[in-house]
DNA sequence: AATGAATGAGTATTCATTCAT
DNA sequence: CATGAATGAATACTCATTCAT
């Protein structure tokens, strides 16, 4: 087996691993024996189980940034004058995600842990890598976002980002599970595609409800 | 220091460290040390470490589901006839996350973490343990809150459900971090009432949405 | 075994073969194993194979110092008004070296190897550690020798002080080989008390010698 | 870089990591990583880690026995009749020690290491290649020492020896750092041919000063 | 002649758990 | 009732060496 194919069958390897169990759950013996290479290539390849990580992170950020933002210019530039409406940005973003997962499944789901993984308390690191790295790429779409959304403080649309991101990361991390129990519950199990065009209305109708001012003074 | 203070002055150790860090990464030791009694201790109190993790569980597993019965039970009487309304239903579940957040701030947040896990693939047991213990306290609800959305298929419903679990489990399990980047970013940090508050109207939206039919066929 | 039994057979075990090896050619699988306990134990007692050295250095260095001061104060109030000759000094010195091998005559030599890894280039932590634990015990010790040994400027006394440490250091680390060697060849091994006391006039002679100012001149 | 080319940098490089931190602290990373060459590079050119330490010290082994004799008996022919002093004697051993030193400033300190190395108890292999190696020219060198110094027992001579010979190694060995440490201490760091031409007198002194017949019986 | 890839045996350390008292 | 001591299995990682090309 030659570099290419030791090296990609550990990131093939630990795509599953990491989305079925999370990264700390995953051993680095868990990962070479799925990928049948030897203990020390994870080491040998990425440095250390952190560089692994990294690499697998890295195969579909880059992707990911440079779709979102073509996608983003190219829909701006084909409407004329007028504003791109929510559901249009939202599908923008689900095309995005599709891109991460064209090639592998698992990859969306490892992505959605990551960004699970880096609003822990003890993760700033992580977290700050992702904020460097999204940057530039999501704060133009985010402020579109905030455009279409209702009339709100900053704080509350802070918040609402998060209940909206709560939404995309839990349904994705989870999505075989989740796919698992609607086959056996519904004798049908939707693909990825899907559910990704479903949370739009969702998430459009969430962005757009009007705050309520009243706070718990009803009851 | 007696049975019952090393007993509860374990749980408070892990339901700190365990919203901060999660179930996996916090050790006993850390417990343990944290609660300043014997590394033994947990062994010896609860059996293993996983029988710590129900025991903190159990803690608000069980007001939990008497407060949202009860709430329940409450609403429909006093409601002649007519139909509770779906940001009822909503401020229902708000307030009875309330009452397991009353005593200690950390116990919503490790209930949260505890609610993410149980839909890791390997965390079937968990799973169908809370599935036993919710049921029957949540299918009523959840019948109720089916009322009230936008018509929709059984399935499609399933998947709007777990949006609005994402939100709430994202957002309460990383409340901590998220308050934090609140106050940095926007001088004030609101409390978990306020949030849970301004989740109703967004979730509500997002269950009433009209379902879109159309299938990624609009680009 | 009790506490007291694991903790000292590791000890004495690491002193055996910190002796014959060094420190970083030894590993806790070779100690744990000659001292028949658990792998674990090391990180249990000791929390880490540097705790162990440092424990195991401890063990001697605090006798050591009490010991070198106690005998030299002894020394200095039985002699009226008259100076301590330089071979009484020494000898006070390698009296105190044999408190040392009196429990164990590994001690000694771990010691002397304690001492040359000091003078390493990357120990520089160690080296300040040994520093502000002799300064105060050895500085009115070496002040003393200084006034006994032939005059000469500071510089030239701190070359001719490790000169002497060389010897001791060499000959105590490797003292079982040399040992050895000297059975082999002239069928008598001498104890380590004999070689302390023969090194006294050498290390006497050496220190009073007259510095030559000629610098390699006469070739 | 040629076949010369390459060897001669991995020796360069072990050269400075030996002398610094030791050969079992040192890895053959280190070596490679330093003389920007292939991880193999070792083992190809030198079949093992091992293969290369001894490399290196065919190095210096070869010209400083040569040196040796030949300045020994330079010396024996120009002196009518008469001994060749003590000092004479010790003069001509460190101006052979210079030779190595010439070419590279570490090559002693890292034949010093392996001077020392080869007392250690599992090292008879390489302390039978050194006498092996050194044995005919060291004998004649040794016996002329032996005649100029006190009149003594051989087990004393034995003894003496290694106490001359532990100055020389500490020295030169960790001269690196005893020279930093002059520096700070006392403003001034003296060249290595300044410290071998200090080492004459108090090693001569040494061989020269009386035994003492006594064995700690005066205090 | 040389090297990037790979490997098996090793390293110290950490883990939750158990045991004897 | 509680605990200090101990443990077996696991952790990530490093080592010098070898292999295929």
């Amino acid at each position: 087996m030659n570099h290419k194919g030791t090296s990609a069958s550990i990131i093939k390897a630990a795509e599953i691993l990491f989305a079925e169990q999370g990264f700390a759950e995953t051993t680095v013996r868990q990962i070479t024996s799925k990928a049948d290479v030897n203990l020390a290539a994870i080491n040998y390849h990425f440095g250390s189980k952190k560089g692994l990580i990294q690499a697998v992170a890295e195969k579909f950020l880059t992707p990911l940034c440079t779709e979102l933002t073509s996608m983003l210019e190219q829909r701006q530039s084909s409407t004329d004058a007028g504003q791109v409406t929510l559901d249009e940005l939202l599908e923008i973003l689900m095309r995005t995600l599709l891109v991460v997962n064209r090639d592998n499944v698992n990859a969306l789901a490892v992505f959605m842990r990551l960004l699970e993984l880096s609003y822990m308390q003890n993760q700033e690191e992580l977290r700050e890598f992702l904020v460097a790295r999204y940057q530039d790429t999501l704060q133009p779409f985010i402020l579109l976002l905030r455009e279409d959304a209702a009339p709100m403080e900053d704080d509350e649309f802070f918040w609402r980002l998060h209940f909206l991101l709560g939404s995309i990361t839990f349904t994705l991390s989870n999505f075989q599970t989740l796919h698992t129990i609607e086959k056996r519950e519904y004798q049908r199990g939707a693909e990825v595609e899907k559910i990704l065009h479903r949370m739009i209305p969702v998430l459009s109708a969430g962005l757009q409800a009007r705050a309520d001012k009243t706070y718990f003074c009803r009851v």
